[in-house]
DNA sequence: ACTGGCTTTCACGTCCACGTGAAGGTTTAC
DNA sequence: GTAAACCTTCACGTGGACGTGAAAGCCAGT
Protein backbone atom coordinates (compact mmCIF):
# COMPACT_ATOMS: atom_id res chain seq x y z
CA UNK A 1 0.00 0.00 0.00
CA UNK A 2 1.48 3.90 -0.55
CA UNK A 3 1.34 6.71 1.95
CA UNK A 4 -2.16 7.85 1.97
CA UNK A 5 -3.58 4.92 2.72
CA UNK A 6 -1.57 3.46 5.37
CA UNK A 7 -2.13 7.22 6.80
CA UNK A 8 -5.82 6.67 6.74
CA UNK A 9 -5.74 2.90 7.84
CA UNK A 10 -3.83 4.20 10.69
CA UNK A 11 -5.84 7.57 11.22
CA UNK A 12 -2.93 9.69 10.72
CA UNK A 13 -1.42 12.12 8.40
CA UNK A 14 1.12 11.59 5.02
CA UNK A 15 3.91 13.95 6.77
CA UNK A 16 3.73 11.96 10.13
CA UNK A 17 4.68 8.87 8.05
CA UNK A 18 7.23 10.70 5.99
CA UNK A 19 8.58 12.73 9.54
CA UNK A 20 8.79 8.89 11.02
CA UNK A 21 10.79 7.81 8.27
CA UNK A 22 13.41 10.54 8.34
CA UNK A 23 13.82 9.39 11.63
CA UNK A 24 14.59 6.14 10.80
CA UNK A 25 11.43 5.15 12.33
CA UNK A 26 9.28 3.55 10.03
CA UNK A 27 11.85 3.38 6.42
CA UNK A 28 10.13 2.43 3.62
CA UNK A 29 10.41 0.45 0.46
CA UNK A 30 9.84 2.36 -2.46
CA UNK A 31 8.56 1.06 -5.98
CA UNK A 32 9.38 1.60 -9.21
CA UNK A 33 8.31 5.26 -9.20
CA UNK A 34 9.88 6.33 -6.33
CA UNK A 35 6.74 5.91 -4.21
CA UNK A 36 6.86 4.70 -0.68
CA UNK A 37 5.45 0.97 -0.56
CA UNK A 38 4.04 -0.49 3.14
CA UNK A 39 2.60 -3.54 4.06
CA UNK A 40 0.46 -4.89 7.07
CA UNK A 41 3.68 -5.32 9.07
CA UNK A 42 4.51 -1.32 8.74
CA UNK A 43 1.03 -0.86 9.96
CA UNK A 44 1.24 -2.61 13.14
CA UNK A 45 4.37 -0.73 13.67
CA UNK A 46 2.79 2.35 13.59
CA UNK A 47 -0.05 1.63 15.86
CA UNK A 48 2.70 0.26 17.93
CA UNK A 49 3.91 4.20 17.64
CA UNK A 50 0.74 5.77 17.84
CA UNK A 51 -0.17 3.68 21.52
CA UNK A 52 2.87 4.70 22.89
CA UNK A 53 2.46 8.31 21.73
CA UNK A 54 -1.27 8.63 22.87
CA UNK A 55 0.52 7.40 26.37
CA UNK A 56 2.71 10.59 25.86
CA UNK A 57 5.96 8.76 25.00
CA UNK A 58 8.44 10.46 22.76
CA UNK A 59 9.37 9.50 19.77
CA UNK A 60 12.82 8.12 20.89
CA UNK A 61 11.13 6.43 23.49
CA UNK A 62 9.25 3.97 20.96
CA UNK A 63 12.01 2.85 18.74
CA UNK A 64 12.76 -0.25 21.27
CA UNK A 65 9.29 -0.97 20.70
CA UNK A 66 9.15 -0.39 17.34
CA UNK A 67 12.76 -2.62 16.72
CA UNK A 68 11.45 -5.29 19.09
CA UNK A 69 8.21 -5.95 16.60
CA UNK A 70 10.46 -6.00 14.04
CA UNK A 71 13.67 -8.13 14.75
CA UNK A 72 10.19 -10.61 15.34
CA UNK A 73 8.89 -10.56 18.80
CA UNK A 74 5.01 -11.35 18.92
CA UNK A 75 4.04 -7.65 20.95
CA UNK A 76 6.41 -4.49 21.12
CA UNK A 77 6.87 -4.99 24.87
CA UNK A 78 8.62 -8.55 24.70
CA UNK A 79 12.10 -7.07 24.72
CA UNK A 80 13.80 -5.99 28.02
CA UNK A 81 14.38 -2.55 26.39
CA UNK A 82 10.73 -1.72 26.13
CA UNK A 83 10.04 -2.90 29.61
CA UNK A 84 12.90 -0.46 30.69
CA UNK A 85 11.22 2.35 28.55
CA UNK A 86 7.77 1.37 30.79
CA UNK A 87 9.86 1.46 34.22
CA UNK A 88 11.53 4.75 32.89
CA UNK A 89 8.13 6.26 31.89
CA UNK A 90 6.28 4.99 35.08
CA UNK A 91 8.78 6.65 37.58
CA UNK A 92 8.57 9.81 35.02
CA UNK A 93 4.96 9.47 35.73
CA UNK A 94 4.88 9.29 39.09
CA UNK A 95 6.77 12.35 39.85
CA UNK A 96 4.94 14.31 37.63
CA UNK A 97 2.16 13.43 39.30
CA UNK A 98 3.59 13.91 42.61
CA UNK A 99 4.56 17.53 41.68
CA UNK A 100 1.20 18.35 40.00
CA UNK A 101 -0.41 17.91 42.95
CA UNK A 102 1.91 19.78 45.09
CA UNK A 103 1.69 22.79 42.85
CA UNK A 104 -2.48 22.00 42.82
CA UNK A 105 -2.43 22.28 46.89
CA UNK A 106 -0.38 26.10 46.72
CA UNK A 107 -2.19 26.94 44.16
CA UNK A 108 -5.23 25.95 45.51
CA UNK A 109 -4.12 27.80 49.08
CA UNK A 110 -3.18 30.87 47.70
CA UNK A 111 -6.72 31.19 46.22
CA UNK A 112 -8.88 30.65 49.41
CA UNK A 113 -6.11 32.85 50.59
CA UNK A 114 -6.77 35.81 47.73
CA UNK A 115 -10.66 35.34 48.17
CA UNK A 116 -10.84 35.41 52.19
CA UNK A 117 -9.10 38.48 51.60
CA UNK A 118 -11.30 39.71 48.83
CA UNK A 119 -14.35 39.47 51.16
CA UNK A 120 -13.02 41.20 54.19
CA UNK A 121 -11.73 44.38 52.35
CA UNK A 122 -15.10 44.92 50.07
CA UNK A 123 -17.77 45.15 52.20
CA UNK A 124 -15.96 47.08 55.38
CA UNK A 125 -12.49 48.04 53.65
CA UNK A 126 -11.86 50.75 51.25
CA UNK A 127 -11.68 50.57 47.64
CA UNK A 128 -7.93 50.22 46.61
CA UNK A 129 -6.27 52.69 45.26
CA UNK A 130 -6.93 52.28 41.52
CA UNK A 131 -5.33 53.94 38.94
CA UNK A 132 -7.64 56.65 38.19
CA UNK A 133 -9.30 56.99 41.33
CA UNK A 134 -9.57 60.72 42.02
CA UNK A 135 -11.62 62.60 39.42
CA UNK A 136 -10.47 65.36 38.00
CA UNK A 137 -8.57 67.93 40.05
CA UNK A 138 -9.77 71.74 39.22
CA UNK A 139 -7.98 72.88 36.30
CA UNK A 140 -5.88 75.94 37.96
CA UNK A 141 -6.82 78.14 35.17
CA UNK A 142 -4.27 81.30 35.12
CA UNK A 143 -1.30 79.94 34.28
CA UNK A 144 0.13 76.25 34.08
CA UNK A 145 3.67 76.51 35.04
CA UNK A 146 5.60 74.06 32.49
CA UNK A 147 4.16 71.93 30.02
CA UNK A 148 3.93 68.00 30.51
CA UNK A 149 4.48 65.47 33.22
CA UNK A 150 8.06 65.31 34.55
CA UNK A 151 9.64 62.57 34.00
CA UNK A 152 11.70 59.84 36.33
CA UNK A 153 14.90 60.23 35.20
CA UNK B 1 19.71 49.49 39.90
CA UNK B 2 21.09 47.79 37.17
CA UNK B 3 20.31 45.16 34.92
CA UNK B 4 22.38 42.58 36.27
CA UNK B 5 22.24 43.71 40.29
CA UNK B 6 18.27 43.29 39.60
CA UNK B 7 18.94 39.45 37.79
CA UNK B 8 21.12 38.37 40.60
CA UNK B 9 18.53 39.26 43.46
CA UNK B 10 16.23 37.46 42.05
CA UNK B 11 18.01 34.42 41.30
CA UNK B 12 17.11 35.05 37.44
CA UNK B 13 19.46 36.19 34.30
CA UNK B 14 19.45 39.53 31.94
CA UNK B 15 18.63 37.80 28.93
CA UNK B 16 15.00 36.68 31.08
CA UNK B 17 14.70 40.63 31.99
CA UNK B 18 14.79 41.59 28.89
CA UNK B 19 12.40 39.07 27.20
CA UNK B 20 10.31 40.42 30.08
CA UNK B 21 10.75 43.82 28.82
CA UNK B 22 10.10 42.53 25.08
CA UNK B 23 6.84 41.21 26.31
CA UNK B 24 5.99 44.57 27.76
CA UNK B 25 5.56 42.45 31.50
CA UNK B 26 8.56 44.40 33.04
CA UNK B 27 9.45 47.96 31.46
CA UNK B 28 12.54 49.47 32.76
CA UNK B 29 13.18 53.19 32.60
CA UNK B 30 16.86 54.18 30.97
CA UNK B 31 19.74 56.19 32.65
CA UNK B 32 21.19 58.69 30.64
CA UNK B 33 23.64 56.00 29.20
CA UNK B 34 20.92 53.84 27.66
CA UNK B 35 21.25 51.78 30.50
CA UNK B 36 18.17 50.03 32.05
CA UNK B 37 17.21 51.18 35.47
CA UNK B 38 15.16 49.38 38.25
CA UNK B 39 14.09 49.99 41.47
CA UNK B 40 12.82 47.81 44.50
CA UNK B 41 9.04 47.59 42.86
CA UNK B 42 10.34 45.95 39.83
CA UNK B 43 11.75 43.60 41.84
CA UNK B 44 8.28 43.10 43.39
CA UNK B 45 6.90 42.30 40.58
CA UNK B 46 9.74 39.88 39.23
CA UNK B 47 9.11 37.84 42.42
CA UNK B 48 5.43 37.56 41.22
CA UNK B 49 6.27 36.68 37.58
CA UNK B 50 8.84 33.93 39.28
CA UNK B 51 6.48 32.83 41.79
CA UNK B 52 3.80 32.19 39.47
CA UNK B 53 6.43 31.04 37.13
CA UNK B 54 7.24 28.21 39.18
CA UNK B 55 3.74 26.92 39.82
CA UNK B 56 3.64 26.83 36.04
CA UNK B 57 2.20 29.76 34.64
CA UNK B 58 2.97 30.83 31.63
CA UNK B 59 4.36 34.38 31.31
CA UNK B 60 0.71 35.99 29.61
CA UNK B 61 -1.03 34.45 32.66
CA UNK B 62 1.38 36.45 35.22
CA UNK B 63 0.59 39.88 33.75
CA UNK B 64 -2.89 40.24 35.36
CA UNK B 65 -0.82 39.60 38.68
CA UNK B 66 1.56 42.24 37.72
CA UNK B 67 -0.56 44.81 36.83
CA UNK B 68 -2.28 44.41 40.15
CA UNK B 69 0.56 45.19 41.92
CA UNK B 70 1.04 47.90 39.20
CA UNK B 71 -2.06 49.48 40.27
CA UNK B 72 -1.05 49.65 43.77
CA UNK B 73 -3.01 46.42 45.32
CA UNK B 74 -1.19 45.28 48.56
CA UNK B 75 -1.08 42.14 46.32
CA UNK B 76 -0.49 40.58 43.37
CA UNK B 77 -3.83 38.30 43.63
CA UNK B 78 -6.13 41.34 45.11
CA UNK B 79 -7.49 41.80 41.83
CA UNK B 80 -10.45 39.51 40.71
CA UNK B 81 -8.49 38.87 37.11
CA UNK B 82 -5.88 37.40 38.95
CA UNK B 83 -8.54 34.86 40.96
CA UNK B 84 -10.13 34.04 37.95
CA UNK B 85 -6.75 32.95 36.36
CA UNK B 86 -6.00 30.96 39.68
CA UNK B 87 -10.14 29.23 38.81
CA UNK B 88 -8.56 28.22 35.45
CA UNK B 89 -5.53 27.37 36.37
CA UNK B 90 -6.59 24.86 39.08
CA UNK B 91 -8.98 23.51 36.70
CA UNK B 92 -6.27 22.46 34.42
CA UNK B 93 -4.10 21.27 37.00
CA UNK B 94 -6.70 18.72 37.88
CA UNK B 95 -7.78 17.77 33.98
CA UNK B 96 -4.05 17.48 34.02
CA UNK B 97 -3.48 15.41 36.87
CA UNK B 98 -6.11 13.44 36.38
CA UNK B 99 -5.17 12.55 32.16
CA UNK B 100 -1.75 11.24 34.14
CA UNK B 101 -3.26 9.36 36.86
CA UNK B 102 -5.09 7.60 33.54
CA UNK B 103 -2.03 6.99 31.78
CA UNK B 104 -0.36 6.32 34.68
CA UNK B 105 -2.86 3.39 35.39
CA UNK B 106 -2.43 2.12 31.94
CA UNK B 107 1.25 2.07 31.45
CA UNK B 108 1.38 -0.08 34.69
CA UNK B 109 -0.90 -2.59 33.45
CA UNK B 110 0.80 -3.21 30.34
CA UNK B 111 3.89 -3.04 32.11
CA UNK B 112 2.13 -5.94 35.06
CA UNK B 113 1.22 -7.90 31.57
CA UNK B 114 4.50 -7.57 29.54
CA UNK B 115 6.57 -8.90 32.96
CA UNK B 116 4.13 -11.77 33.37
CA UNK B 117 4.77 -12.77 29.53
CA UNK B 118 8.54 -12.86 29.84
CA UNK B 119 8.29 -14.82 33.23
CA UNK B 120 6.00 -17.40 30.84
CA UNK B 121 8.30 -17.24 28.22
CA UNK B 122 12.03 -17.34 29.18
CA UNK B 123 11.99 -20.19 31.18
CA UNK B 124 10.45 -22.76 28.61
CA UNK B 125 10.17 -20.99 25.60
CA UNK B 126 13.33 -20.38 23.07
CA UNK B 127 15.27 -16.45 23.73
CA UNK B 128 13.94 -14.66 20.79
CA UNK B 129 16.15 -13.48 18.56
CA UNK B 130 16.74 -9.76 19.96
CA UNK B 131 20.18 -10.09 18.64
CA UNK B 132 21.38 -6.24 17.81
CA UNK B 133 17.98 -4.08 19.02
CA UNK B 134 19.01 -0.76 20.75
CA UNK B 135 21.73 0.86 19.85
CA UNK B 136 21.07 3.89 22.04
CA UNK B 137 18.90 4.16 25.22
CA UNK B 138 17.38 7.31 24.51
CA UNK B 139 18.51 11.04 26.62
CA UNK B 140 16.70 11.33 29.61
CA UNK B 141 14.31 14.06 28.75
CA UNK B 142 11.89 15.14 31.57
CA UNK B 143 9.21 16.89 29.49
CA UNK B 144 5.71 15.91 31.07
CA UNK B 145 3.74 14.29 28.31
CA UNK B 146 1.70 16.81 27.79
CA UNK B 147 0.90 20.83 27.41
CA UNK B 148 0.56 22.99 29.99
CA UNK B 149 2.50 22.37 33.21
CA UNK B 150 6.53 22.35 32.90
CA UNK B 151 8.75 20.85 35.00
CA UNK B 152 11.30 22.64 37.08
CA UNK B 153 14.32 22.93 34.67
C1' DA C 1 46.61 53.23 28.04
C1' DC C 2 44.73 49.18 28.99
C1' DT C 3 42.23 45.49 31.20
C1' DG C 4 38.07 43.82 32.97
C1' DG C 5 33.40 44.07 33.81
C1' DC C 6 29.35 45.89 33.04
C1' DT C 7 25.90 47.31 29.56
C1' DT C 8 23.48 47.87 24.73
C1' DT C 9 21.08 45.94 20.37
C1' DC C 10 20.43 42.60 16.90
C1' DA C 11 19.29 38.12 15.56
C1' DC C 12 19.66 33.24 15.17
C1' DG C 13 19.41 28.60 17.95
C1' DT C 14 17.00 25.29 21.08
C1' DC C 15 13.40 21.41 21.74
C1' DC C 16 9.40 18.34 19.44
C1' DA C 17 6.25 16.54 16.41
C1' DC C 18 4.79 17.60 12.98
C1' DG C 19 1.83 21.66 9.73
C1' DT C 20 1.88 24.04 5.54
C1' DG C 21 2.77 25.46 1.44
C1' DA C 22 5.55 25.31 -3.32
C1' DA C 23 6.69 23.23 -7.52
C1' DG C 24 6.58 19.44 -9.85
C1' DG C 25 5.94 14.16 -11.48
C1' DT C 26 2.45 9.91 -11.73
C1' DT C 27 -1.60 7.41 -11.69
C1' DT C 28 -6.49 6.78 -11.99
C1' DA C 29 -11.19 7.77 -13.51
C1' DC C 30 -14.32 9.45 -16.71
C1' DG D 1 -7.55 13.75 -23.26
C1' DT D 2 -7.76 15.86 -19.32
C1' DA D 3 -8.88 16.68 -14.68
C1' DA D 4 -8.66 14.96 -10.08
C1' DA D 5 -6.25 12.73 -6.88
C1' DC D 6 -2.33 10.94 -5.72
C1' DC D 7 2.71 11.10 -4.99
C1' DT D 8 7.73 13.34 -4.64
C1' DT D 9 11.35 16.59 -2.40
C1' DC D 10 12.67 20.82 -0.36
C1' DA D 11 12.35 23.99 3.27
C1' DC D 12 10.28 27.24 6.36
C1' DG D 13 6.69 27.86 10.39
C1' DT D 14 4.67 26.76 15.06
C1' DG D 15 4.82 27.65 20.29
C1' DG D 16 7.43 29.12 25.04
C1' DA D 17 10.90 30.90 27.42
C1' DC D 18 14.59 32.00 26.99
C1' DG D 19 20.21 30.58 25.50
C1' DT D 20 24.06 32.11 23.05
C1' DG D 21 26.97 34.47 20.70
C1' DA D 22 28.61 39.00 18.05
C1' DA D 23 29.97 43.63 17.86
C1' DA D 24 30.02 47.57 20.19
C1' DG D 25 29.40 51.36 24.04
C1' DC D 26 30.36 52.87 28.89
C1' DC D 27 32.88 53.08 33.26
C1' DA D 28 36.23 51.98 37.14
C1' DG D 29 40.75 50.75 38.63
C1' DT D 30 45.79 50.55 38.04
Amino acid sequence: MRIGELARQAGTTTRTLRHYEELGLLPARRSGNGYRTYDDGDLRLLQQIRTLQDFGFGLEETRPFVDCLRAGHPAGDSCPASLDVYRRKLAELDDCIDHLQRIRAEVGAQLARAELEAAADVPGGPPPLCAFTCPEPPAPREAPPFEGIPETP
